[in-house]
RNA sequence: GCGGUCGUGGCGAAGUGGCUAACGCAUCGGAUUGUGGCUCCGACAUUCGAGGGUUCGAUUCCCUUCGAUCGCCCCA
């Protein structure tokens, strides 16, 4: 067996190549009207970085990272997400210093070491969003809005937002205690996943599949924020309202991710068998201070870009195609045949798409081939024509034939555009 | 990290303990002259993911391994 491509990993060819570049070019678009600003970081960062930001108890960095030392004996990783990236760079370049907030945008890849199913890989692809410097609710709202309307955009239908807020982390510990209370009299009965959701994190025994029922009646987050985690909270609602972006609060809505504070949100659509979340976010005051930074307040998401694309699939969404041929360049003799290189590079030249055969076949190949290429026009030109200075030109749609003089032919067809 | 299913030509897909491994699509060549899409004819896997074992004999049985796929934990 000859070297395949890493477990978990894609190779992205052409035809599928063409959907990538058109999501690609939809998030940049988007991101422009918004006002957020491309940022590109390394692909892996000092170890250090991600067990600060990402949190050293989450399962991203206690089992999924790509960890290697180099040769200079320092541990480096593969991002897992995008985040902790960007905020890094956010701090050391020193962008809080900036009269404005600062808006950024991202497209690349990530990786976490996992074992692939559906919509699951090992590098996969996000596109996101940080901004920071600001706690305005309305910043939580907008960036939400962001990932909605991006996925209309697209032609994603039956998107739901769902939102909670997961509070400060002094609101969170003390809601921990609530739900081990309450879970404390079945803790044994409880499945084995939960036994130990009850330690690590306690917040997700009320998002058990298996034994709902113990969950019935627990204590709730929301129940228990502050009065100003629930002022931003139903700020951020208000926004949402009035944009028109619909939401569903999950007050079970728990992110996988340490740094959150006050917003979480998840995108959720169906179509990616087992899986639902397509995209999720938050708001995450006092990650930056983490990093190292002077304390700025920070609010982002990531989409999936595999999931999107599986998502899209499945709704059957049209995706621009590879564009066609405008014109296939036959050249039928000797001296034809050598003329045809410089036709080609005068078709080229005037920004058309052109081809001619490489593989020496004949005239009825090449034609199959030009119809393969979905080519609009072909050309042909024997010795006779070249003699003449006309060249044949052929409609591929309507079969119809005429000859032009072979100096006007990239023109001509310009204009047939 | 754990579990289920699967692995036959470029793709899809039959098949049996033993003659030359069906078929469909695609591809290539041909059906008289320099012309596609339809039709017809012909060609196209010393080989059944890899390695080992059982057997007179294995693509078919067993083991290992690699990979794909789906699910669990978790997540995009």
């Amino acid at each position: 067996m000859s070297i395949q491509k890493p477990v978990g990993t894609q190779d992205l060819l052409p035809g599928a190549v063409e959907k990538w570049q058109y999501l690609e070019g939809k998030a940049r678009e988007l991101c422009r009207r918004f006002n957020y600003r491309e940022i590109r970081t390394p692909v892996f960062e000092l170890t250090e970085l991600f067990q600060r930001g990402v949190g050293e108890t989450t399962d991203i960095v206690e089992k999924e990272m790509y960890t290697f030392q180099d040769r200079g004996d320092r541990s480096l990783s593969l991002r897992p997400e995008g985040t902790a990236g960007v905020v890094r760079s956010y701090v050391e370049n020193k962008l809080y210093g900036e009269p404005d907030i600062s808006k950024l945008y991202y497209i690349g890849p990530m990786f976490r070491y996992e074992r692939p199913q559906a919509g699951r890989y090992r590098q996969f692809h996000q596109f996101g969003v940080e901004a920071f410097g600001s706690e305005d609710p309305a910043l939580d709202a907008e960036v939400i809005a962001l990932g909605y309307t991006f996925y209309r955009e697209i032609g994603l239908k039956d998107v739901t937002v769902e939102i909670n807020s997961v509070g400060t982390p002094a609101v969170r510990a003390k809601y921990r205690e609530h739900i081990q209370r309450f879970f404390a009299p079945v803790k044994d009965k409880l499945c084995k996943d939960c036994q130990s959701r009850y330690d690590r994190n306690p917040m997700r025994l009320l998002d058990c599949k298996i034994d709902q029922a113990y969950g019935e009646g627990a204590p709730t987050i929301l129940e228990h924020l502050d009065e100003e985690c629930a002022g931003h909270f139903e700020a951020v609602q208000a926004h949402l309202k009035a944009m028109g972006i619909p939401f569903r609060i999950n007050p079970r809505l728990v992110r996988g991710l340490d740094y959150y504070t006050h917003t979480a949100f998840e995108y959720k659509a169906a179509g990616i068998g087992a899986i639902d979340t397509i995209g999720g976010g938050g708001r995450y005051n006092g990650l930056v201070g983490q990093i190292g930074g002077n304390d700025r307040p920070g609010v982002g998401l990531g989409l999936g870009l595999e999931r999107i694309l599986l998502v899209l699939e499945a709704q059957g969404v049209d995706m621009p195609a590879e564009p066609p041929l405008d014109v296939y360049v036959i050249g039928l003799g000797e001296a034809a045949e050598r003329e045809t290189v410089k036709l080609l590079q005068t078709l080229r030249l005037r920004g058309l798409k052109a081809e001619r055969d490489y593989l020496g076949r004949k005239i009825k190949a090449q034609m199959k081939s030009a119809d393969r290429l979905n080519a609009r026009y072909v050309a042909i030109l024997g010795d006779d024509e070249l003699a003449r200075g006309e060249i044949a030109v052929k409609s591929m749609a309507t079969g119809e034939q005429e000859t032009l003089p072979l100096a006007g032919l990239a023109e001509a067809i310009a204009a047939k555009k």
